[in-house]
DNA sequence: GTCAAATTCATACTTTTGGCTGATGTGCCA
DNA sequence: TGGCACATCAGCCAAAAGTATGAATTTGAC
């Protein structure tokens, strides 16, 4: 960011000059004005395009980080273990009857876990349970 | 990209009329060349930041991830670029009505996009197209 | 300008999910 | 031994999601 600032100000500065010299010493009084600032307006674009690249270009974090459930989270938030199977379950897209007979028990039960589940991860839909425990890291 | 472009040919038509017009009007005697070409040469720039910022949208926010969505998977599958926006919200946990919301669109249409989603992914369910689309890198 | 794809919306119906309440059994532990 | 967490289950209702079908508009490409 701050490189980008830097070399965007040298660039403009050697633009500049670069404008300045051709103005005094040949150009200015062969070609129209109009030119001259159409000249000034694209490489100034192009600089520009150039300098919001930049700037908007993230660095690649962490690329094959391997993924760790985050055991504090789990206990911070009292999930027990039953409910974590319902969780990984639900988040493999599976629905509570196929859940049920997974895990050998009745929907209720799957629908108890997953309320209490959601209750805990503060959701309020199981999608939106997925993506908060993707963000606390205890699921991947 | 097309439309970009055309928004950007207008922007700079709109804005060398601006200038055309100020310069002949009042300032060009009154104010130095050089402030002149220094607010072209700003004009420009934001200008050009704005247009590639347009014109690599996709890129840009995804470069900000450890993560590029995998885009030959998106074509293969035939996913617009309605359908995606809609997978991403569900992804992040949103209902209907809220991406209705979102999007200004109603439900009607979400549950279109979703059915059609539902569809290319191989799932029937909002989880399970998430799950599905998770693992073919298309969204994160 | 035409044609296909994409986007939008509606209606009607079914299934799934979520919210709430209450109940039972088991193991643990202080 | 009473309290507590956990796991199990039921029933009811409402909301959300999903299915099917049809159709109007817009857009993009050729």
């Amino acid at each position: 960011m701050r490189k980008t600032i830097i070399i965007y100000g040298f660039a403009m500065a050697a633009l500049v000059g670069l404008l300045k010299l051709v103005e005094y010493k040949y150009l200015i009084r062969d070609i129209p004005l109009e030119f001259y600032i159409g000249l000034v307006a694209l490489l100034f674009t192009a600089l520009g395009i150039w300098a919001g690249l930049r700037l908007t270009r993230h660095k690649v974090i962490d690329l094959s980080a391997p993924f760790e459930i985050d055991t504090i989270n789990l206990q911070k938030l009292g999930i027990s273990k039953r409910e974590y199977e319902v969780l990984e379950l639900i988040s493999r897209g599976h629905s509570n009857q196929e859940i049920a007979d997974k895990l050998f028990v009745s929907t209720s039960t799957i629908k108890t876990h997953a309320a209490n589940l959601f209750a805990k991860l503060d959701a309020s839909r199981r999608t939106q349970a997925i993506s908060r425990a993707k963000e606390l890291h205890i699921i991947q």
